[in-house]
DNA sequence: TTAAGTGGTAGGGTTTTCCCTATATTTTTG
DNA sequence: CAAAAATATAGGGAAAACCCTACCACTTAA
């Protein structure tokens, strides 16, 4: 039998998890931890096989910390990170804190047994969702914001004035190094932030950025 | 019976690597490949389930844009890259071209003969040591020149003021939300840019994502 | 206790961004 | 061919960003 602990200040979602696993024949939650420090203390209590830990547990910083503190303490403990943030560089984090498995909160009841056996059996485990965001190295969906997040046709001029903007360089330098008129950058940077949806040059950046339009 | 290509300008791997999969009872090599060109006709001219491709064949931009034109024009066809690489960017930039798995030449047969049943139905393939590669790929390379540095210390107002702008909020707006002063906002956003050595909002908000000091 | 250091708040003034409107050439598309 | 889009230019004006300087509150140290 393996014994699982779930870490998760929201209650429902506990509850959910457990339900899904008790039709389980080899897997059985024996604790379930809302708070931090009360997921030392189970642990010194009483053996767990496997942790579903939610990494913003309550925030980002407290998950990982735990996650450390874990596998360090009780390496025999194996934890999944269970989490709805699907960005590449927190789960290259929560993985270098020890965490042996990645699942998204939206997965299934088959994956989530999957995962629990994988890493009781010394293994990691993670899916293809979690393998795609990684070979992408980008974030992956902006949680159901239908249409608004995708990144829009730039002409080449809007896509080379975006360089430079990125670059830090004023209208001024961009028209020196394009060989055309600071009004004319103006337009192209006026189109930029119309086609973003965004008000200024400052959001405008960071936008680009998300959508990998730049870096 | 899965109808695999082999790919590779080395004779002998290519042997080594048919003697693998002739004991397997479902896996048949049916054509072998030692140029580029080659590789084309022989798709041109019978189907083929799963390639297996030398990525540097005999170069790296030559198997990468094989690997490209191949799953353009044949999408039923899988592409495995087999390589003795094991570059997390090269692993990314062969996914990209449509690659369905990624096998070092170190591999063994048993993940050989997996690799190619799992690419053939329809999924992806990546053993454990692949997912470790990208795991400690290290997050976003800077190529800045001078000093680049580490995130610098900032004042509680100056994190409240860099949050906002990278909010898309101008000066105004700041103020209001902070309850001091236009001005006030003005030179916290001064002392941003100075802190972080550069010149105006968009490099600012470029350069602080890059070191997540936001986002 | 005076002095130096740090963080927060401003004023004045210059430059840049941003928006609106217009025009014209070239390329793309229907 | 005609319509639409991309590119380039431009004036005027409001807003924002940016730079330099100065003052105040608080802490630390000579």
């Amino acid at each position: 039998m393996i014994r699982v602990l779930i870490a998760d200040d929201h209650n429902v979602f506990v509850e959910g998890i457990e339900s899904l696993i008790s039709g389980s024949s080899e897997i059985e939650v024996t604790q379930r931890c809302y708070n931090v420090s009360s997921v030392v203390e189970s642990l010194r209590s009483s053996p767990i096989d496997v942790i579903l830990l939610d990494i913003s547990f309550p925030h980002i910083d407290d998950g990982l910390g735990l996650c450390e503190q874990i596998t360090r303490i009780h390496p025999q403990t194996k934890v999944i990170a269970l989490t709805m943030h699907d960005d590449a560089s927190l789960i290259k984090r929560v993985v270098k804190k020890g965490a042996k498995g990645y699942l998204l909160k939206n997965t299934t009841k088959t994956e989530l047994l999957q995962a629990i056996r994988t890493v009781h059996d010394e293994k990691q485990y993670f899916n293809e969702s979690i393998m795609q965001i990684l070979l992408n190295d980008e974030p992956r969906s902006r949680k159901s914001s239908a249409g608004a997040g995708l990144k829009p046709n730039l002409t080449p001029r809007e896509s080379e004035v975006l360089a430079l903007i990125a670059q830090g360089l004023t209208t001024q330098q961009m028209a020196a190094q394009l060989f055309v008129s600071a009004k004319a950058v103006e337009f192209h940077r006026s189109s930029l932030l119309m086609k973003f949806g965004v008000p200024n040059t400052a959001l405008l950046i960071k936008t680009a950025m998300e959508m990998h339009c730049i870096d």
